[in-house]
Formats: structure tokens, C-alpha cells, sequence
DNA sequence: CTTGCGGTTTAGATTCATTCTAACTCATTA
DNA sequence: TAATGAGTTAGAATGAATCTAAACCGCAAG
């Protein structure tokens, strides 16, 4: 069961929202709470049935509405790969992301500053690019350190 | 109208197909020929209408079917954006896309090896990948020379 | 109060790219 | 000549996402 918003979350919530022009719902707040609890790129089913959990009589089309609302005032990103169901992630920083091919799990790579730069100079001129997107595909193996190098 | 294939690519085509168990087909010569004819990255729709006009029975379903034939011998690369129809590239040589948010066109971006290696080195041990995509969002401006520095 | 308004939520219908299915074609092998 | 099997085909099915129209709710004006 998906605890609430604290204090803090939920003020940042309003503020982004305002922001935007809209307003705190309870069920905003409970589709963002989700997001926060479990930090697994949840699809909007998984996020649908997760805050159901917590708030039986909401609609599939409302999360659809809720997620829509936050990517609109930059509070999620949306993660899409290869023609699956969209994911959702609350990581704010600039980041890449793994996914795992045999177990479709969704990782969050960090993107240092000079890698960013150093992609964004192989545009050609002309070229004037607001997002980035950056996916890896691949396999994680159990890091042992005490046989790497 | 799409001209067929010419002698050299035929043998390209026909050689890639054998490795991975395929055969050469009218249907697929004639597919193949419409993804060299204009590397615009064309959806399935628009690879199934130029293929038309030069074999009025082909259907919609063989066009997917080659299509997929293709990605799996390695002869093109999907591109996916966000959740629009997957679009096709037989560009073979590592690159990015540029997606322009005003027109939808797709341009592909040289990948320096040196980039492909400071992309590989953000990734933490035990992750490990085969294939990276990395895609562009934002406007192309008219580039003058004569302006840029 | 209570009335009306605008934004939000809701269930269900709709859309549309893609995949599936089952029949058919056609070249090759037995 | 029959059998096999890959490839092709039209149309049905799927499934994520969007649309629609009605209901709901908080709130400001009368």
C-alpha cells in the first residue's frame, strides 16, 4: 500500500502544478505518490493498479490524465523503448537508461556533464536540440569487485 | 516510381539474407529497393505505398514481414520515436537520429568512435550492452556560414 | 443558500499501429 | 505426381493510447 505524500513532496507537487496552471487533485497526488514510492519506471497499468490500491475508484483515463499532467510541467519524463508501453520516472536529473533484455527491468544511468557536451558537439550546424534521449540495451551481470579491474 | 535494385545491391541483399536463412524474394527485392531509392527513414505505411507503385498486389502484412526479415539479417535498423509508428534506415554505420519537432523528418548524425567510447565508460560495472540508442529532439535552423563563427 | 461555471474525473467507445491466423501460392524434393 | 515448406495474403484480433460525453466538485457571484 502506497503511503501518502510528506510534507515536503506534496509542496513541491503544488508549487510544479501551479506552475503549470493546474491544480493538486487527491488523485494527482496519489499517482505522484506512487511514482515516488517505487522508483521502477512503472507502466501507466502498474501505476494504475499500485494506486488503486490506495484509492479503489480511480479511473485508468485519469492516470493517463495524471501522468500527461506531470510530463507537462517537467515533474516526470516519460521513457519509451522500442514500441512498449511507456514508462514513467520521477528522476529529474539528466540521465540515460538501461534496460535489461531478459528481464525488461529499467535502470537509471547517470549522465556526467562532459558526456553530455561531448554529445551535443556531433551536431552539425543547424542543428539546435532541446532533449536528448539516450538508451542503453543490454544484459546487468552480478558485479563480483573481487574479479574485476 | 522505384527503380529495382542494381546488380551490386542484389548480391548485397541476397548475401545477407542467406546468412541469416533467408531467401530473395520479389516482395523483398522490391522493399529493399524502396529503402535505398529515398533514406528518408519511411514508416511502414510509407515503404508500402512507394512498393506498390511498382507491385500493385503486395500487401500490407509482407511489408511488415520483410521488414522484420530485414532487421533480424541486420540489413536496417529500426527507429523509434517516442509513440509514433516505428519508421526504417538502412544506414548500416553506427549513428544517431535527429528528429525535427516541426516537420517529423528524421536525419541521421555521424557517431564518432570516441563518443560511442565516453558513452560505454558511463556505464557502471556489471552493465553490459549491446546496442545504444540515442536520439535528437529539436528544431534545424538554415545554416548560413557566413554568420557562424 | 443555490446557482452557475470551469476544470477534473470517469466509463466506455474509438483509433491505429502492429501482430496473428488461416488459406493460398509456388518452387523444390521425394 | 504428391508432399513439403517457406513466403505471401486479406482480414481478424490485439492492445496502448486517445477521445467523448456525462457526471462531479470546489468555488465565486448573485
Amino acid at each position: 500500500m502506497i503511503q501518502s505524500l510528506n510534507e515536503h513532496n506534496r509542496e513541491d507537487l503544488q508549487e510544479a502544478l501551479g506552475k503549470g496552471g493546474q491544480k493538486l487533485t487527491p488523485q494527482r497526488e496519489v499517482v505522484f505518490a506512487v511514482l515516488l514510492a517505487q522508483r521502477d519506471h512503472p507502466t501507466v497499468d502498474e501505476v494504475f493498479n499500485r494506486a488503486r490500491e490506495s484509492m479503489p475508484g480511480l479511473s485508468l483515463a485519469t492516470v493517463y490524465n495524471c501522468l500527461e499532467t506531470f510530463v507537462g510541467c517537467g515533474l516526470v519524463r516519460q521513457v519509451n523503448h522500442e514500441r512498449e508501453s511507456t514508462r514513467y520516472c520521477p528522476n529529474l536529473a539528466p540521465h540515460a537508461h538501461f534496460r535489461d533484455k531478459e528481464t525488461g527491468q529499467v535502470h537509471d544511468i547517470e549522465l556526467p556533464p562532459e558526456v553530455m557536451k561531448s554529445l551535443r558537439s556531433i551536431l552539425p550546424p543547424g542543428f539546435d536540440s532541446e532533449v536528448i534521449e539516450i538508451s542503453f540495451l543490454g544484459r546487468t551481470k552480478a558485479y563480483d569487485p573481487l574479479h574485476s579491474n
